[in-house]
DNA sequence: TTGTACGCGTTATCAA
DNA sequence: TTGATAACGCGTACAA
């Protein structure tokens, strides 16, 4: 039996170690202990060494509750999401965890399920639980919610372009990434080229849909509605798409799905109605997820880094949790020319 | 400018209505309202009608901080599961959240990586956090952990078979499932089986490939050592176990993979090398998520509702949390025979 | 059945 | 620079 197995014994006795303990130990008061631990004033560095000996010593951890209570921060940062398991979304998730974990903050998720009601209430949710500040994967809320919010409490918004006192945004670079994807289809030769879109009242299908209209007139290729399809960002989407586009009878050498999910579906649904990819067909994606370099053929896709775009938008709330201006970055679009692609046939 | 809005513009003049206004708003003490609320003890009908009363016009909500300090519920549990864009446990995640929310609780998501140790950092974190209650998605950490943290509160454990006071689990049927898709092929004719397999030191992956030993026997069928590839439960773990079987040389017509996402990367192993699905081999994957319905051709697999045992999961700690003893329920893999699987060639 | 008074662990305010 | 003291909002013995 050692010495400090006797003092753990004493010392310890009472269950989870508080700052008033580590002030008795340490010989200062209980609000030293507190502006150390925060840095809310500067300190001795004698008691300061003090301190943080016992503090080690008793293992102490600041109770969040009380903290919350007392008014300060409470090391939690909310995230409002669209659904857990989003293929899209997950790996931003895990960007954002990675790096609050990093600064010893933890993350409260909560679902929106693409719906301006839930959202709203979960944000309301997220605020009760007083968070101390809010990052926001796209959505359907009103730019001016997430304007009035950040007056109370900093906001990082993904996939808006909004900007102001407490408010950042990293925006996905849709439209120039559309813009490479049909780039890539006419460069090979195409010239009747396939939309399916994403839900048209969509922020991200929207600019999207505007990238590739753009990039067809740049090259002097008329757009035609008849080749547009409106999907639902998910599969079966995608794949009810492109049999309607395969029911119109209208001729096309080439697609491009407006994310990779709808280019699966829409994959499918060729496959099905007996045309080879990129043999007959050529099909281009959008996202990059993990699994298009594993579909067949492998998916030429415009890849965006969404784990570099969570980890972006958790390093932005913490300069804001610190007072500081986040340094506005874009994460650049670009293309990933897999097997899902070819040149036109004659 | 009608009655109610003058009266909230008194009323509410301090920011966040509390337990005490409320108290002062019904005439009764806050200890009643706190009874009221909590159903702590049995109060006059009349002054609980005027309390609900009061919590309504007010829009009280207790504060979950102040309730953890003193010692009440936080309303929130713990969910530790591996990494949170999973596409596997995405899904029970997602069940879990659904249910949550209906009792008005909130779920802590923690990622353990499928690391021992990062596992029980979260663990603490979580409890430091002092959630309610614990939900755990498989993991590496030891039984004997979960079976000493449920001393001190409810826990529910998904993907292992342990037991307890405040301890529920939640198994997938591994082994039967395992055998529904080692049955189905052998049913078509197939008796040269490789299996590509999860990590060896995983209960799901030990598990299953027993399931497939097992049901081989049982058709007096040898287990072939030189057709078992062990893989990472990634769809790269089962492209590279493929082209191991490939290199091999050894012969089979049919494939199991231990998960959809191996089954996925096996699939373009075997088209890479110029082998179709499933005109020369067969496949068959395990999980059954989403995707599977839209790959090439849509994948023979076993299915488990993720979601539904994550619901499961929910609705047993929130019983565990009334003090109820949740009731057991086995949810049953079942066979999906997509396009994937076909009669052996003689 | 109901109310009073105190404590939970921390931060903020104010003096010293 | 430091320390006492008063909140923060709620649950709960204890008393009535």
């Amino acid at each position: 039996m050692t010495d400090s197995d006797t003092q753990s014994h004493t010392a310890t006795a009472s269950r989870k170690p508080t700052l008033g303990m580590v002030a008795t130990l340490a010989g200062v008061s209980p609000s030293t202990v507190s502006r150390i631990i925060n840095g809310t004033a500067k300190v001795n560095s004698a008691k300061m060494a003090a301190v943080h000996q016992a503090i080690e010593q008793l293992q102490f951890r600041p109770d969040p509750a009380a903290r919350s209570l007392a008014g300060g921060s409470t090391m939690s940062v909310g995230v409002l999401t669209q659904f857990i398991d989003s293929p899209y979304y997950g790996e931003a998730l895990r960007g954002i965890e990675d790096i609050l974990r990093e600064h010893h903050y933890v993350p409260l998720f909560a679902s929106g399920r693409w719906n301006e009601v839930e959202e709203a209430e979960r944000l309301a949710l997220l605020q009760e639980r007083k968070v101390d500040g809010l990052i926001v994967l796209s959505g359907r809320l009103a730019d001016q919610v997430l304007m009035d919010m950040s007056k109370d409490l900093p906001i990082v918004v993904m996939g808006r372009s909004i900007t102001g006192h407490q408010l950042f945004s990293i925006d996905i670079d849709n439209f120039e990434g559309s813009r490479l994807a049909t780039r890539h289809l006419i460069s090979l030769g195409h010239r009747n080229i396939a939309y399916v879109s994403g839900p048209l009242d969509h922020g991200d299908a929207q600019r999207r849909l505007e990238g590739f209209k753009t990039e067809l007139s740049k090259r002097s290729l008329v757009f035609n509605p008849a080749l547009l399809a409106v999907g639902d960002f998910q599969e079966s989407g995608g794949f009810k798409a492109m049999n309607r586009l395969l029911q119109s009878g209208e001729m096309f050498s080439a697609v491009i799905a407006a994310n990779d999910q709808m280019a699966y579906g829409a994959r499918l649904a060729l496959s099905n109605a007996g045309y080879r990819v990129p043999e007959d067909i050529s099909l281009v994606g959008f996202d990059d997820l993990p699994h298009s370099a594993f579909t067949i053929p492998p998916l030429t896709t415009v890849h965006q880094s969404v784990y570099e775009i969570g980890v972006l938008a958790a390093k932005a709330m913490i300069a804001l949790l610190k007072k500081e201006t986040p340094t506005a970055v874009t994460v650049p679009a670009k293309l990933v020319a897999r097997e899902s692609t070819r040149v036109a046939r004659v």
